[in-house]
DNA sequence: TTATTATATTGCAATATTACGATTAATGTT
DNA sequence: AACATTAATCGTAATATTGCAATATAATAA
């Protein structure tokens, strides 16, 4: 099928999957990693910097900018990238809430 | 193609691609949620808890223990499934490095 | 031994993802 | 206007993921 059921999932456990879901490829970690360290807008030497096609980035692209993670302001020819920072914040904290969880008890079997 | 380049990355990336990839599902969040809920081990009510076919959530806890997260003790007929501790404390050591990066400059065009 | 119960595996269909060549769109330059 | 530059979109091929029915496996119970 290769269709998630969503519908049987609470709201809070889907928006954790699909933030975990754009975090799930190497190149999206790279690109977001890339936008922390520079630190300022990253205006096209994402493709040099990353090493796939044009096409490929700019998927990649689009996706972490559908999720609200990332800004692309246009700059003359180019399009300058950064982190959404408020988004991220918002993004953090649902997912550390998850990855917080602690067990009380150890008791296993 | 569908293949994820993976030689491209650093092993921390691929680490952190990996990781959330795992989370990228939201029946794989409801039984790792599920797990820390109960707090102990569960021997056979996720497919109940779920509400997934049984072969389904099997492949999604083989998932999750691939990747070390859960452990499965056979108890009988039943199989008694818990978070692996260890595992999950290294797991969200190299998540929060990663989530946790933050803005010095927010010096975006 | 023959059920019964619980979980894993297999096989498959439907859909999603990844990657990139080719093309298009938008802007800047000469 | 004509050309160059940059990024987005389209189309497509290859592979991955999701979900489940059917079956297999393993342990216990009768």
């Amino acid at each position: 099928m290769g269709l998630t059921k969503t519908e049987m999932f609470t709201d809070v456990q889907n928006e954790i999957a699909l933030f975990a879901k754009v975090f799930g490829h190497p190149a999206r970690v790279a690109i977001l990693e890339h936008l922390f360290k520079i630190n300022t807008c990253v205006c096209g030497d994402l493709v040099s910097e990353i090493g796939l096609a044009q096409p490929t980035i700019s998927q990649h692209l689009k996706e972490l900018k559908q999720l609200g993670l990332i800004k692309g302001n246009v700059e003359g020819t180019s399009v300058c990238y950064c982190i959404h920072t408020e988004n991220w914040t918002k993004m953090k904290e649902v997912m550390l809430k998850f990855l917080d969880q602690d067990l009380q008890n150890t008791s296993c079997c």
